[in-house]
RNA sequence: GCCCGGGUGGUGAAAUUGGUAGACACAAGGGACUUAAAAUCCCUCGGCUUCACGGCCGUACCGGUUCGAUUCCGGUCCCGGGCACCA
């Protein structure tokens, strides 16, 4: 008997695979189409841990349905556009071209080794001319449409380096290249109006049932639609032609209660009064040192200055002081927001630091006690100091405010949303160029025929200046027989993940972005995977491309995902030392070797190389920066691709964080072995054809003369069927691999060596190895063929549940007494309470607890349980 | 700070979604086989208590709803993801 041998085993599925080009596909309008979809990756160098689980889900998904006998897509691409390959070309000395196009190249032996199921016929890279070109032409007609325009918006700046920053690229608010003070600067950028869909998005989220309810509950928080009021604040003097501040506010009930009015530091009418004032001159200078990401906006110190300027109360007519605050965003609404000290937490802090006024107008519904001296009140309740509109709830107060300011003039009833228009404009060079030309002072998208404009490839990275900025040549064009200028920035690359997943419809048709007819057969796309951190940014604005593509008349679909599964991270173990600096210096887990206790928890831990102590760094993400990144090739070649994908399956449910664990591998390869041995050691080759009928269903006469243990054994294995069924269907692939094992566990077990018996286990493997497939395919491919089922088990029907295999006389029926359990007595499956309830209290453990005691009340749940309440 | 998740044995986890908590594995301990090791096979394995039958406690923590809560509700703590230029 040889031993398993997954090199070869593998190899030769695969080459299968590849010669019956078992996973091309085409429209066929008669089968129903199943398009399952990953996140496609950027090609970074290697494979990590988190691609091979995505993709592993993904084929399993794609086989599964496969064998449902749908007619699947699961194609397979590159994001090759991004920041990494122009750091990875300053340092190698490469152009960001061929450093991407080497990656592709690696990743993709990578992904065929796996034997991950693609349809390379679909291939697409992002950076190619013939994509990037169809994303030029739809941004031209969105310019066309109104749906894009040209806007001054805020980038990090690096003074020294003349360049803008990427939000990473800012470390504590330095720029990582030259450590010099990052600063704010306003640039004109391209934007698309997201904002224009904000409703559509919003209430489409409804259709998306199948979707997580914490992912549409974060798009729907990030869309942030609200229901307020905007309010007129009258300046007492017109300042830079400005004679009001509007302000939007969700709580018009607290009006009465404004003391100040706040603008950002880049307000027309704060830059209006800097001139003749230093100090505020000076403040707003120190406002552009500040960070452009929210999180860093929320955590700062608020700041501020008196503008002394002054404003109306639109109702009172008293005058409140203008200030200008560091934490009012100019591109966010008006640019000026109302302040309420005694009911905003964040207006109080500051009004406690700058000595401004707190006048309560809110007073707690119930009699509860508030205290204005240590923290804002800031839940809704019943106004008081208001006038006339004293004693009202918010919902009075807020209908009565608004008729009353409308009257006057002074406002109205708005809705809000939180979201902003998306800007794509990135001033760097490996990306899209964005079809633009300026001429005469003019915004003109570049004509239809003279796409795509070609991002030159064969350029040298100076490491600061884009390519094609630093070339004074390469802007140069004409436009109707003048000279002009093509823009010289490139799309975000959320463009071109916006959209990709519809040009694998029809990733050669070159009269068009998308051939529709292809293109509506198979979207929408029926089941996305990939990470949760895409949950918000990335599936919106693929989901905001796709209702942009429907109205171009491309696509006939409102969403582009019907289903969607959100992996979690990969997680390894970590270990570091320090060095004479005291700074960690991590080691992988590969080149660690580790000591246990009698509990098998980790104690110590060595550098294999030199055998000195190392510090346990505690179980995290797999990262670069702390090393413990774990090769999947290194285990590929050592166990083979089968035990990697049982592993990545069985070890935790896909949702969630997994923990890479050399012993759990181990344990993936022990059961393939396991298996390998029972079929080459215990399977007669004739069994299928003595035992199981076409559909490889036990035979009816075999099932005529089933004994108790085999009967017994079948339900072992149609319970296990029928539990991995209903996994398969939710996506909870660990439980999948536990009913393999135990089918495993009940064929391999020893028993009489009798007809029925190995009629059962016959029928029992050719199920293992049905539901074992999609996620272990090469090995369940061999032993399907070597043991006579058949040439291909793709090509096999998907085992069916024989309910009839289930049925049981007799059940453990639990007894509670009082909601504890205190026994179990057999019963037939469909008893009824009384005869239930007999036969408990007739009991001896039961009576125990029921002796001397009046019975209340029994409650019978049917197969499961009694529950006899007591007292 | 804001939004969204998560917390169950020594470990990864399961519990068909309000009805037997710990399936299936990993690690550990004991045993068999072996000159030995590896591999393989068998047994034990939440805590406390009991000679044993059994009893009590136990799903981060505090409280609530219910005949019954890992599951639902309110609060607390800790960990993770996102926060608009990483992808």
């Amino acid at each position: 008997m040889q031993d398993y041998n997954p090199r070869a085993i593998e190899n030769a599925a695969q080459e299968y695979w590849q010669q019956q080009k078992t996973f091309e596909v085409t429209e066929d309008p008669e089968r129903e189409k199943y398009y399952c979809l990953a996140m496609f990756p950027y090609p970074s160098g290697k494979l990590h841990m988190g691609h091979v689980r995505n993709y592993t889900i993904t084929d399993v998904i794609s086989r599964y349905q496969k064998m449902l006998g749908k007619n699947v897509l699961h194609p397979m691409g590159w994001d090759a556009f991004g920041l990494p390959a122009e750091n990875a070309a300053i340092q190698n000395k490469t152009a960001p071209a061929a450093w991407t196009e080497q990656n592709i190249q690696y990743m993709k032996r990578q992904l065929e080794d796996l034997g991950f199921g693609f349809d390379w016929s679909r291939e697409l890279r992002t950076c190619a001319p013939d994509y990037y070109r169809w994303e030029q032409w739809f941004f031209t007609r969105l310019v066309e449409k109104g749906l894009a325009y040209r806007k001054v918006s805020a980038v990090n700046w690096c003074p020294k380096d003349e360049t803008v920053l990427a939000n990473e690229q800012v470390v504590e608010g330095c720029c990582w290249r030259c450590d010099t003070p990052v600063v704010r600067k306003e640039i004109p950028q391209w934007s698309i109006r997201i904002t224009d869909y904000a409703e559509e998005l919003l209430a489409d989220l409804d259709q998306l049932q199948e979707w997580p309810d914490q992912v549409r509950a974060m798009q729907a928080n990030w869309i942030g639609k609200s229901r307020g009021q905007e309010i007129n604040f009258d300046l007492t003097k017109d300042i830079a032609g400005i004679s009001t501040l509007p302000v939007y506010t969700t709580r018009p009930d607290t009006l009465l209660g404004v003391t100040y009015v706040s603008i950002a530091a880049t307000h027309p009418v704060a830059e209006a009064l800097a001139a003749t004032n230093s100090e505020l001159a000076e403040f707003i200078l120190s406002c552009a040192e500040q960070s452009t990401a929210e999180a860093d906006m929320a955590l700062m110190e608020k700041r501020g200055i008196a503008t002394g300027l002054n404003c109306i109360h639109p109702l009172t007519g008293e005058e409140v002081p203008v200030w200008v605050g560091n934490y009012v965003l100019m591109d966010y609404g008006s640019g000026a927001v109302m302040a309420v000290p005694a009911h905003d937490q964040r207006d109080f802090e500051f009004a406690r630091k700058y000595q401004l006024p707190i006048k309560q107008v809110i007073a707690p519904l119930e009699d509860g006690e508030i205290d204005l001296d240590k923290e804002a009140f800031v839940d809704k309740g019943r106004l008081i100091n208001s006038g006339e509109f004293d004693g009202l709830d918010f919902d009075a107060a807020f209908n009565a405010i608004a008729e009353k300011l409308e009257r006057l003039g002074k406002g109205q009833v708005q809705t809000n949303y939180r979201l902003r228009d998306w800007g794509v404009s990135r001033q760097r060079y490996w990306g899209a160029p964005i079809p633009m030309l300026f001429a005469n002072g003019e915004e003109i998208p570049v004509p239809a025929d003279r796409l795509p404009v070609v991002l030159p490839e064969d350029v040298e990275m100076d490491g600061v200046q884009s390519p094609i900025k630093a070339d004074p040549e390469w802007r140069k064009t004409e436009y109707q027989g003048k000279p002009a200028e093509h823009e010289t920035d490139t799309f975000d690359t959320f463009m071109e993940s916006s959209w990709y997943f519809a040009r694998y419809t029809c990733p050669d048709f070159d009269q068009g972005m998308l051939d529709p007819e292809r293109a509506n057969y198979w979207l929408p796309v029926d089941q996305y995977v990939g990470g949760i951190e895409h949950a918000i940014l990335h599936l919106l604005y693929a989901r905001f491309f796709h209702k942009l593509m429907r109205d171009e008349g491309l696509v006939n679909s409102d969403e582009p995902f019907k289903r969607l599964l959100c992996q979690g991270m990969v997680l390894a173990q970590s270990y570091y030392r320090l060095d004479e600096q005291g700074h960690k210096e991590w080691i992988n887990p590969a080149d660690v070797e580790v000591e246990r206790d009698d509990k098998g928890l980790i104690v110590a831990a060595r550098c294999k190389a030199d055998g000195r102590p190392v510090e346990i760094g505690g179980t995290t993400k797999m990262s670069k920066s702390k090393n413990n990144g774990v090769d999947p090739q290194a285990a590929i070649e050592q166990y083979g691709a089968d035990t990697v994908r049982l592993f990545t399956m069985f070890a935790a449910p896909p949702e969630q964080t997994l923990e890479w664990s050399d012993e759990g591998v181990q344990g993936a390869a022990r059961f393939i072995r396991r298996l390998y041995r029972h079929c080459q050691e215990n399977v007669d080759k004739d069994a299928v054809r003595t035992y199981l009928d076409e559909s490889f269903n036990l035979e009816t006469k075999w099932l005529e003369t089933l004994s108790e243990a085999s009967a017994e054994s079948r339900k072992t294995i149609h319970d296990a069927l029928k539990k991995a069924n209903f996994d398969y269907d939710r996506n909870q692939f660990n439980t999948v691999v536990s009913s393999c094992m135990k089918i495993l566990n009940e064929i391999a077990s020893p028993s009489a060596d009798d007809a029925p018996i190995s009629a059962v286990k016959t029928e029992g493997l050719g199920i293992l190895l049905r539901l074992l497939y999609p996620i272990a395919p090469h090995i369940s491919h061999y032993l399907w063929e070597q043991l006579g089922f058949g040439k291909d088990i793709l090509a096999a029907a998907w085992p069916e549940v024989d309910e009839s295999a289930l049925v049981q006389n007799e059940i453990d029926l639990m007894v509670q007494v009082n909601g504890k359990l205190r026994g179990k007595i057999k019963v037939s499956p469909d008893v009824d309470q009384d005869t239930a309830q007999t036969i408990a209290l007739a009991s001896p453990s039961v009576q125990k607890f029921t002796e001397g005691k009046t019975l209340r009340k029994v409650i019978l749940v049917p197969g499961r349980l009694l529950n006899l309440v007591v007292s």
